[in-house]
RNA sequence: GGAGGAUUAGCUCAGCGGGAGAGCGCCUGCCUUACAAGCAGGAUGUCACAAGUUCAAUCCUUGUAUCCUCCA
């Protein structure tokens, strides 16, 4: 057999977009296993606007070796790619652009706004798609959907109007978080909560029957033009009497009363509150329980409108508050002025603050719906990992409130429903309508606004299987198994995907739900543009290779913590990567010449079961490790078994064999060692894609594409616990003579003669026999002599000692014999605290008694180690001494 | 105001009832014919603080401090 030649260098550019195409035109990607069941994953839809951060790249890089690690077992697996309109932020990504031009969207008009905000789309889609094939991303393409598309259009159709039938959505008067600047309402969930310092305006509003005034506290006095009450708490002794009584509003000509109720806060400012409908959520509430009027103060732009004095309208709300405390401070209602921080809601896309609003919306009735979704958690048909998410859901449920679905936008689904202007009958329909089915006028129009993209998004993992169509898809792939996202979006998407799944399937969407961390600075800083300290998963695979990016990821990615990453830090995958490239080069070389042989375990020697035990070990663990989302976890098995063990143990081991043994060893050895790589290679694919799938083609024990072959699985047939705890004896004393080498400074090229003496206990003496050459080659050895009598002389030599042996190196230069002398003594000293913390709970009778008996026997055995490196090493000192 | 998380080596973080770990960085020595993106050896920690439970606490409980996040 020809060796097989591998470029000297790890090279991810030479060989990752040619595998991804490869894979993509084979049909890798679709679901194809034979085996029972189904694993499918439907994608977190990026938005259309911008580009895929490293946020996304945890995202799909974990969801990948997901499902990579679940293609390999078997099962028939899907995963589904796909994108979201994103409304508010696509919109705003046109508008930008319009103003940019000197435009507005109503310049354009509707039509040609949308015509343009597609062409916005469209670009982001292929730099999205192409972000995604670039990290490697399995999904099949075929599979892929778009929150807009004709499917999903249908069926947010659909679901509106079957709630609608219900009775679950409902046009009302409400108070909504309103973006003056956007132009729309948004949802609670989209209101962002920022400490802001501001004032505590003390205003004086003064009876009306002139015995006096009342203090009231307010951070937004400008909001006072909506005030139709003023409340005490029921039971403030200090308030007893004033309610019922009549106030002047000041500036105005109104009068409002004095009203008691509980929700008022005693401790906050002077424990009256001006009640203001319109403009405060808790205020409406209290409006509502006291039958209060709502006078709305504001226009849709934010600035005060025809309900204010004459000489406020039209300013902003900020403008307008200037002027009223400069007009109440003249006219001597202003008590006193304080510094007063407090929250203040922002628009979680252009950050402007919001207003409560008060304006037509469409809601959704939310109470029977998280019902149903709550039930799911108790049933356990959902589970979170980690698993403290999951209390989050369970308060937010509790507590959910009507969700606010309509949106004052252009961009997106347009609600379903049609005013007929001559019988003033509302239509609601699953297909648009021209004729007014009550009275047949065509004199109709559609309501304006548009959805919540969420409310497109909730449909998700059903929508994209082709519901309401009854699909295949949907029967074979739904429920779909896992769902990774990170846990910002828990309210925003995660549970009302559970809430409309229940509703309309009857079932939750998804089984297993993984919650990531953020990925975050250094600092443990958000990423952000204005900061300047976002890492862009292009460039790092630009630099390092989509393998690196992900394995990187995945050795970070603890249970859901949040992940802090610099450039630097995916040098690790980068160097892991590395290491696997140039492994399989050596060997492959190795081939030169070679046949590959068949064997059989009766033909292993004490290293190969060794090697296998090892490979078993990390299977077993990787395996419970995915089983458990603990992506950490697997990479560090991963890591270690590769590196630690096959490279730095075994591969080192059997260098010897491969240079100078029979044709015969050769042959044995190289098939071993290739079927370890081929076996290797199916363990590493899911967290290392493209270099996995490269070496295993050039294998000459290849079965295909590694991508589809069998992931290994624990093997009873391959647990050798004897072998295993010789060879850890073996590596104990290469590192014993290394360790003295080194401390003695003898220099690499210096062969010294090594004795071992073993002692009663030691198992790992044919081990020792036959790797005599490994351990003389490791541990620098000119003459390796074992002594199993104790009866070899030691003059002279530098003692070391482990478990159950001791290792004499005969150094003939001058030796630091205090320095050797030092760290024995260090080595006492530890043994001697050991000792004690043993004997200690070994004298302890309610140890004896309540203690496990396994560890008892350990601190017996500690006991017993501890004695023996005492012992040793007090007579190696001695023996230090004399020379 | 409520809830959750964090606090372990210089940095980033695992671990989680019985002798403190990884990667990076650092120190020493090696271009050993796969890899200097490497190899070998080494140093570094009152596991935030205080009580409690336990035979035994970095790990469980409670409290404190500092930091972060979410919700109101």
């Amino acid at each position: 057999m020809k060796a097989v030649e591998l470029s000297k260098s790890y090279n991810p550019k030479d060989f990752e977009e040619r595998i991804y195409a490869y894979w993509r035109d084979n049909g890798e990607f679709k679901p194809r296993g034979g085996k029972e069941g189904h694993f499918s994953v439907v994608m977190p839809p990026p938005n259309v606007t911008g580009v895929l951060h490293m946020g996304h790249a945890l995202n799909n890089v974990l969801q990948d070796i997901i499902v990579r690690y679940h293609r390999m077992t078997g099962v028939p697996t899907l995963w589904v790619p796909g994108t979201d309109h994103a409304g508010i932020a696509t919109q705003n990504v046109v508008e930008r652009q319009l103003k940019a031009e000197g435009l507005r969207r109503q310049d354009l008009g509707r039509e040609k706004f949308l015509e343009r905000t597609w062409q916005v789309k469209d670009k982001h889609h292929a730099i999205i798609k192409s972000q995604l094939e670039k990290m490697g991303c399995s999904c099949d393409w075929d599979h892929e959907r778009f929150t807009m598309d004709e499917g999903l259009s249908k069926a947010v159709r659909e679901c509106f109007v079957t709630l609608y039938e219900r009775g679950l959505i409902y046009k009302g008067k409400y108070l909504v978080n309103y973006c003056p600047k956007c132009g729309t309402a948004l949802s609670d969930d989209e209101v962002e909560y920022e400490s802001e310092p501001g004032k505590l305006y003390h205003v004086r509003y003064p009876y009306s029957d002139g015995s006096g005034y009342i203090i009231v506290a307010t951070t937004r006095p400008e909001t006072m033009f909506g005030d139709t009450a003023v409340a005490v708490h029921p039971e403030d002794d200090r308030y007893k009497g004033v309610v019922g009584k009549t106030l002047d509003l000041p500036l105005t000509d109104r009068k409002i009363r004095i009203i008691a109720d509980s929700f008022v806060s005693r401790e906050f400012g002077t424990g009256m509150v001006k009640i203001t409908p319109a403009h405060d959520p808790n205020d409406f509430e209290c409006g509502r329980r006291n039958n209060l009027e709502v006078i709305n103060i504001l226009n849709p732009d934010g600035t005060l409108n025809e309900n204010c004095p004459e000489k406020y309208q039209g300013l902003p709300a900020v403008e307008a508050r200037k002027l009223v405390v400069a007009d109440l401070e003249a006219a001597g209602y202003i008590e006193k002025i304080e510094d007063h921080a407090h929250e203040v809601g922002h628009c979680y896309r252009c950050h402007t603050i919001i207003e409560p609003y008060l304006s037509d919306q469409w809601f959704v009735r939310m109470k029977s719906l998280a019902e149903k979704a709550l039930e799911a958690l108790e049933k356990s048909d959902i589970v979170f990992y980690p698993k403290r998410w999951e209390n989050t859901y369970q308060r937010w449920m509790e507590s959910i409130r009507d969700w606010c679905i309509s949106r004052q936008l252009w961009w997106g689904h347009r609600i379903p429903v049609w005013y007929c202007k001559d019988c003033g009958k509302e239509i609601v329909s699953r297909e648009d309508i021209t004729e007014c089915p009550h009275c047949h006028s065509h004199n109709i129009e559609q309501d304006s606004d548009v959805l919540d993209t969420w409310f497109s998004s909730w449909l998700w993992p059903f929508s994209t299987l082709g519901w309401p169509e009854d699909t295949e898809d949907l029967k074979k792939f739904f429920p779909t198994s896992a769902l990774v996202s990170a846990y910002d979006i828990i309210f925003f998407w995660i549970s009302r995907m559970i809430m409309s799944s229940e509703e309309f399937l009857g079932k939750a969407p998804f089984r297993d739900i993984v919650i990531t961390g953020l990925v975050r600075d250094k600092q443990g800083r958000k990423m952000s543009k204005s900061l300047g300290n976002g890492v862009d998963p292009l460039l790092i695979i630009d630099q390092y290779g989509a393998d690196s990016l992900k394995f990187t990821l995945c050795y970070m990615a603890a249970q859901g913590q949040d992940v802090l990453i610099d450039n630097d830090s995916f040098k690790m995958g980068s160097r892991f990567a590395n290491k696997i490239w140039n492994a399989t080069r050596f060997l492959l070389m190795n081939l030169e010449g070679r046949e590959l042989v068949d064997f059989s375990i009766s033909d292993l020697t004490v290293m190969d079961k060794w090697i296998y035990s090892r490979f078993n070990s990390a299977a077993d663990e990787i395996r419970k490790a995915m089983e458990g989302y603990r992506f950490n976890d697997a990479a560090n098995a991963v890591y270690s078994f590769f590196w630690n063990d096959l490279c730095d143990w075994y591969i080192e081991d059997t260098k010897q064999k491969l240079l100078s043994g029979s044709d015969e060893e050769k042959n044995l050895q190289i098939s071993i060692l290739m079927d370890l790589l081929e076996k290797s290679m199916r363990l590493i694919h899911p967290f290392l894609s493209f270099i996995s799938e490269e070496i295993y083609q050039k294998l000459p024990n290849h079965k295909g594409d590694v991508i589809v072959q069998h992931y290994p699985e624990f093997d009873s047939n391959l647990v050798f616990a004897e072998e295993v705890e010789k060879v850890e004896s073996l590596k104990d004393i290469v590192r014993s003579c290394r360790s003295l080498r080194s401390s003695l400074q003898i220099a690499p090229e210096k062969k010294i003669k090594v004795m071992l003496r073993t002692g009663e206990g030691f198992k790992a003496m044919d081990l020792v026999k036959s790797e005599k050459g490994f351990i003389s080659t490791l541990a620098g050895a000119s003459e390796f002599i074992i002594d199993e009598t104790g009866c070899e002389d030691t003059q002279g030599a530098v003692p070391a000692s482990g478990a159950g042996y001791e290792c004499f190196l005969f150094v003939k230069e001058a030796i630091d014999v205090d320095a050797e002398i030092r760290k024995l003594s260090t080595e006492i000293g530890k043994a001697e605290k050991l000792l004690e913390g043993a004997e200690k709970k070994l004298g302890n009778p309610q140890f004896m008694n309540n203690a496990k008996a396994e560890a008892v026997e350990k601190e017996k055995k500690k006991k017993a180690e501890a004695l023996e490196v005492i012992e040793k090493s007090k007579a190696h000192i001695e023996l230090l001494k004399s020379i």
